[in-house]
DNA sequence: AAGTGTTTGTGAATTATTTCACAATGGCAG
DNA sequence: CTGCCATTGTGAAATAATTCACAAACACTT
């Protein structure tokens, strides 16, 4: 069973290589990567010793090797379909990002209460009304699920998410959701963040 | 030295404590406090006990009087000046949203390359350009900027708010970022949060 | 082909965090 | 005022994560 932590932190190293790799690098090591990634060196090692050995002693790794077997651990080889709901002013920005695409996801639809007041904006996404939702999931096979709808009828929608099928959520809405334990919910709250700095700084 | 986590949890706890008071709740156990956090219960006695004892045995937590201390405790009773920087997608959103004032914060103005072409916006904030950012910073002592920018600038920008006296950034940009070890830097990365949800639905 | 210098991989040690188990406490009913 | 009951606070135990320390492996030089 590979840690959590470690599985943020691959994803992390990811992100490293593909930069070397932009920067034709074709072999690095633990303490060069762990430096990039702001980890320890002898943590990166005992990251990677979890589901395999893939350096060459003397030598270190090899860029496109260690990203290959980093990207099948996490399964991020192929695209996974994501769809957004709440098209407000958190979740439009979301859905104009193009920076998902190319670390292996794609938003491919997005949901409101009151899609037609958001279609004219300049996205590539279809917004559809909140019916429909259910369908498209099915229909697509979709499993995971971006939240940015108001606090207040987060756990309404994502009761209809996890009825239909959905297993993971990365959600924005400030509170803490119910959910049965084999859905996952990612919560992203800015309001901690920021809190938490602060401690930090003062402390 | 009150762990790192347990600083997180309180956050919440805090939130979930102001329902509980909107809901005219006074006192409330350890059980469904823990409950509403989505922890144990011992945890949350065990993370209340590294700065103080606050309960009555046999009855609970008087909720206004816990809210009060893990607000101290947090250092949120009085609202903390924040600047964002990076006024794009992502940055007007941030910008326009009203809830952080309601936890302590306040994004008081915002920088970017392209002041004036942001300006005709919606948003109560000043947007100023890059070159009055370390005057401002000095004049009205911010120590903490939430960065929206460019990864590729991101950490240009960060040596440039270091300099001038930055103690916390909220990152959203995805790249690791270097800073001294006295500067501290909470990430928000949106593509390791779905691939994370995407390796654990699976696995 | 041997020697040298690097760097990996990994058990063991350390440190951090969570959970357990239960004695201590105070409210409340009678 | 006494005893019961619910619930806290907390040492001790268990579990998880990180760091250390070093032998093993390999590249590279001569
Ligand atoms: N905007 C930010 O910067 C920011 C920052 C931190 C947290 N958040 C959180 O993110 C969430 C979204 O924030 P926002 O600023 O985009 O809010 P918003 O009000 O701009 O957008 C919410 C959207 O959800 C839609 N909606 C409402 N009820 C719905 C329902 N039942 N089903 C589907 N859609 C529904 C609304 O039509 C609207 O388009 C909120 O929970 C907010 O607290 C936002
Ligand atoms: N938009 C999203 O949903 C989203 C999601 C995940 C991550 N991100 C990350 O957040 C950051 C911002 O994303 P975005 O979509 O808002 O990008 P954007 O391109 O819309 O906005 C970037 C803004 O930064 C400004 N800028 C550029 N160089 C600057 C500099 N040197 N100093 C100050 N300002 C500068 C630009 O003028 C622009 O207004 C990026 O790093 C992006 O990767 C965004």
């Amino acid at each position: 069973m590979i840690p959590r932590k470690t599985i943020y932190r691959l994803s992390i190293y990811l992100r490293c290589l593909a930069r070397l790799r932009e920067n034709s690098i074709g072999t690095v090591s633990s303490e060069a990567l762990a430096k990039a990634a702001g980890v320890k060196p002898t943590q990166l090692r005992k990251d990677l010793a979890y589901f395999g050995t893939f350096g060459t002693r003397g030598l270190g790794y090899d860029v496109n090797e260690l990203l290959q077997k980093i990207s099948e651990e996490l399964g991020t080889s192929s695209l996974q379909p994501v769809i957004l709901v709440g098209v407000g002013n958190l979740g439009l920005a979301l859905l104009s990002y193009r920076g998902f695409e190319k670390e292996g996801f794609e938003i491919i639809a997005a949901f409101d209460t009151d899609p037609d007041r958001k279609r004219d904006k300049k996205i590539s996404q279809p917004i559809f009304g909140m019916h429909d939702m259910p369908k498209f999931i099915r229909e697509k096979n979709v499993k995971m699920a971006i939240l940015s709808v108001p606090p207040a009828v987060a756990q309404n929608v994502v009761n209809t998410l996890v009825d239909t099928g959905i297993a993971g959520i990365l959600n924005f809405a400030p509170i803490v959701l119910a959910v049965p334990e084999d859905v996952m919910v990612n919560n992203v709250n800015l309001a901690i963040e920021l809190e938490n700095l602060s401690y930090f700084i003062q402390g």
